[in-house]
DNA sequence: CCATTGACGAAGA
DNA sequence: TTCTTCGCCAATG
């Protein structure tokens, strides 16, 4: 298994409403990534992959950057599934991040 | 082989 | 709290 599909298959297992960042699936894997690593992986990931649900470490969308994504979709995304925001765009990740061992 | 560019993150000012 | 700087590592030309 190469290390980009140890990275999707992480990201996966997020439950819907949950997130977690680059550099907690860098940790998770067993040959670490870099946090740039995870970013560059999820930035090609295949379609079943559930993207939004992975977000930087203090809650920053980073999607928005990107010419061919329109900005504020991955906001949407999340906020369809119950993902709250605070007043200054991020994730409210005391309230959202994913614990594996709840697995929930 | 070298330089540059990312969907990053921690540390310091 | 916001902004810089620097390390990280894979991909691309």
């Amino acid at each position: 298994m190469s290390s980009f599909d140890e990275v999707y298959r992480i990201a996966r297992a997020i439950p819907r409403g949950r997130v977690t960042s680059y550099g907690r699936i860098a940790r998770m894997m067993e040959r670490p990534l870099s946090p740039k690593g995870v970013g560059w992986a999820m930035s090609q990931c295949p379609d079943d992959v559930p993207w939004q649900r992975v977000v930087g470490a203090q809650g920053d969308v980073r999607t928005d950057s990107r010419a061919d994504m329109p900005e504020g979709v991955q906001r949407a995304m999340l906020e369809a599934e119950g993902v709250r925001f605070d007043t200054k765009g991020r994730v409210q990740m005391q309230a959202h991040l994913w614990d594996p061992a709840q697995s929930d």
